[in-house]
DNA sequence: TTGTAAGCGTTATCAC
DNA sequence: GTGATAACGCTTACAA
């Protein structure tokens, strides 16, 4: 392996020349410069950056902790984190925590023993009851959901707000017995569910109608098989509605799925809105309306604080919201999308 | 920051016998080792994993460097490689390289400057004439296409042989005017179009079917929204087909979308196939028929293969093609899915 | 079973 | 403008 050393040598200068040029820090003679620059492209060196992290006691790394990298929505929002990591030098590794409450507490603390700088916890499984656990002394920005009025940075979505436009447009286009599919939660928890389904109860108070509890579908893993089943469930039970809203775009397509198998007609007969706008729900037949929380702005703002609060950490942790629309598409009745406008 | 040293003064040991401790090495005393650990659980000590790597030369960490990880395909492929990973205790750093050769070029120079003790590179953009670039002195895996007969290690999909299945598949299904939907490629330039391309002639010539060259189209991204565009495209021009090779689920999408939008009954009037068999595929509608790759093989296969290569560097170069499935679905009039069974 | 010494490759400091 | 020295925190090799 050529190290700094040998460049020395070869070119006939000092370690310390050589590191000056390769940081290109100023008060190095031209003529030097270039002869460095000649020998380290002849010997091929490249700095070891084991041995720079440990001497500048930074890793250029942060850690993106996220329940599953193949669901749809994750994989836009590490897409935006890499890109804005990359545009900052900073390198992300990813780890998945299998939306369980353990393996996300399980990233946080392995993050310390880590080579990470700081760490994006994209948390489902973590409660607000866990919000002691995130007092760790080490960068950290939460991502995603509103779950913590915590003493870390948090990047959140306008969950209870979003869901009630959502709603209220399913509302606007007719609907009037709306099902609304969730994960499980319980009464007090804030969870992705239980803040949707807050943004679900308001909606449908603002427009004074009663909420029937009946009508709110639990299951238990955000996948498009589970959504397909909850319909399923419902049309055999006979229950009678109009509108459904899910609580992402991910069972969306699965509700979709399950409606079309039953020969009810999207969005003659029911209209469907889901959360998240990922990009398969622009093509899908009927395209997917939804909520579109902004995953750029979300993806970047939580890059920016991080890297801020690897640079100093004598600020105050902040909450951001990101914006949201909502889109409507033909699942609510909405403009056909073409490929050809 | 607490060190070894710390623990050690604490502990009354020498800083070797806590990194004995550390790395549960043999032949230390349970008093000793008990001591040890208490401290560092009293005064809160991590490993400086910066400080280790130098040390040992290791960096337990490896680049995965993708197009773009918020495709579905590649985020099932990186899924399975953070996971295998994570199971032989390696941290997975992801790349997005745009689909460019310039960035894999890239990706493959910087991950040795950089702190990966391997890369596996998913490529796309690289030709077989850049197979000398190839040669490097770092561990490499390729991932996906059968491009590189290279001086490196390389899992590969069955790209001739998958595609020649899928569109026996169509014909088997009684499709005779086949449209296929590619990338641009040159002549005898290998790469993912051109070896799907290849399976597509070769099961037309298997069942007497004449290659017409108006049949296949061209897209410059893999995207849904090509793939509309290019169905749109292909009957405005009034164009006669009654299936379509879509050269990935993706584009597939976009291909059943611009047929429902022009009334084109799907599977009844055209029967579409897609490659990959990506998660949303069983949940569209109509479902999409696919080729399934195996992509839990083909990660796995690559994370073992660069573990291997990074332990000794003195194997020769091998490719393992990853076994195949056609998968039919509704949209060439297989069998309906349904959440119920 | 435990401790000592040396060094991994880089860079901060300060002297020249 | 350049270089000697020491140190970042850990582990290998060897000595006790």
């Amino acid at each position: 392996m050529v190290t700094i050393r040998d460049i020395a040598q070869a070119a006939g200068v000092s370690p310390m020349t050589v590191s000056n040029v390769l940081n290109k820090r100023p008060h190095v003679a031209e003529a030097t410069r270039e002869k460095v620059l000649e020998t380290i492209d002849r010997l091929d060196y490249r700095v070891n950056v084991a041995a720079r992290n440990l001497r500048r006691g930074r890793t250029h790394t942060i850690g993106l902790a996220v329940p599953e990298i193949d669901r749809p929505y994750f994989g836009q929002l590490a897409a935006a984190v890499i890109e804005e990591g990359a545009r900052r030098d900073l390198n992300v590794v990813v780890e998945q925590t299998g939306r369980s409450r353990e393996s996300e507490l399980n990233a946080l603390a392995a993050s310390r023993v880590r080579m990470y700088d700081g760490l994006i916890l994209s948390a489902v499984g973590l409660g607000s009851s866990d919000r002691d656990l995130l007092r760790v002394d080490f960068p950290v920005v939460i991502l995603g959901e509103r779950i913590f009025q915590g003493p870390v940075d948090h990047v959140a979505m306008a969950n209870v707000e979003g869901s009630a436009a959502a709603v209220s447009h399913l509302i606007a286009r007719g609907s009037r017995r709306i099902v609304a599919i969730h994960d499980h939660f319980e009464g007090d928890e804030v969870s992705v569910s239980s803040l949707r389904n807050a943004g679900y109860r308001r909606a449908l108070a603002a427009h004074g109608i009663a909420y029937d509890p009946s009508l709110v579908v639990e299951i238990d893993e955000f996948t498009p098989e589970r959504g397909a089943e909850a319909i399923a469930r419902l049309l055999t039970q006979g229950m009678r509605f109009d509108g459904v809203f899910c609580v992402t775009d991910y069972v969306a397509l699965g509700v979709l799925r399950g409606l079309a198998d039953a020969g009810v007609d999207v969005p003659g007969d029911v209209k469907v809105i889901g959360f998240d706008d990922v990009e398969f729900s622009k093509y899908v037949v009927p395209s997917l309306s939804s909520v579109n929380p902004d995953h750029a702005f979300m993806a970047q703002t939580a890059v920016e604080l991080l890297a801020a609060r690897i640079e100093s950490n004598d600020r105050e942790a902040v909450e951001i919201v990101s914006p949201y629309t909502v889109v409507g598409r033909e699942s609510t009745g909405g403009r056909v999308w073409s490929p050809l406008n």
